[in-house]
DNA sequence: AGTCCAATTGAAATTAAATCTCAATTTCAG
DNA sequence: CTGAAATTGAGATTTAATTTCAATTGGACT
């Protein structure tokens, strides 16, 4: 479980479990996959357990840290989030237009990549794809 | 060239060629082909041509616009941009350890890509594949 | 349960990137 | 040349994220 995945992760660190930061755990995990920080700050503000903004952001370096969160995108103002716990890695498609993010994966896609790295010599250890342009709603 | 390219497309869209705008292009030509926009900036600053700092982004917008520059992600603060005019499109792997950027093109890589969007109901228009890892002399 | 101390917190200040405002200036089509 | 529309720059503003530091808290160890 999440929780008990963190945990480890700061004992591991010589960290301890607050109050805040397992506020921050649970509110990313009750979240939509993707967020941004300031979604998630604004949530929990209005949730039972609090932390403050600085908490929220520290608490999400150590969570993408632990390999639990993954920062997705970068192509707008700030930053994207997904908890990934439990689910099998994927890229991004993005709707220039409405914002929609949509999934895929695609093993061909995987098994290149490994190729292209291998005839570079390169160890490609994560990596991360964004196809931008219109979504199926806002193609004209 | 890509002064007469900046041209046609300014003319397109009703715009005019003026010194400033001549000034970042210039610039963007002459930096390394990565590069962001408060290092553009201070260059121009620096530079015979000078423009300001809300000209330098805004020519940068239109930059993009045209196809002569492409906003490359990247995991740190701002943007980087890269200047693209008769260069092939391509992709990036970048060494954890010591920094390097490596360029690689796929064909393959880019079909598979259009077929994903294909199915996706999808329209692809710019992508950004970034790889991390170990380049050949940092792994092991 | 109590002590201790490094880790942690939050409010507010700060940094940083990028955008906006708007009066003055410039471009360029006619 | 002229004039309307586009553009500019200085500085203010916005937005995202980080830092500061005195006060608080977690949890290892009795």
């Amino acid at each position: 479980m999440h929780n008990k995945i963190f945990q480890n992760f700061l004992g591991r660190k010589g960290l301890k479990m607050t109050r805040e930061r397992f506020a921050v755990l649970e509110e990313v995990f009750s979240a939509p996959s993707h967020f941004d920080p300031e979604q998630l700050y604004a949530r929990i503000r209005a949730s039972a357990l609090k932390a403050s903004r600085a908490s929220v952001y520290r608490t999400l370096s150590l969570l993408v840290e632990s390999g639990l969160v993954e920062k997705v995108s970068r192509s707008g103002r700030g930053n994207i989030y997904e908890h990934t716990y439990g689910r099998r890695h994927h890229d991004h498609m993005i709707c220039d237009v409405c914002g929609e993010i949509i999934e895929f994966y695609s093993e061909n896609l995987e098994n290149l990549q490994l190729d292209i790295c291998g005839s570079n010599n390169f160890e490609g250890m994560s990596h991360t794809l964004e196809i931008r342009g219109h979504c199926e709603n806002c193609r004209d």
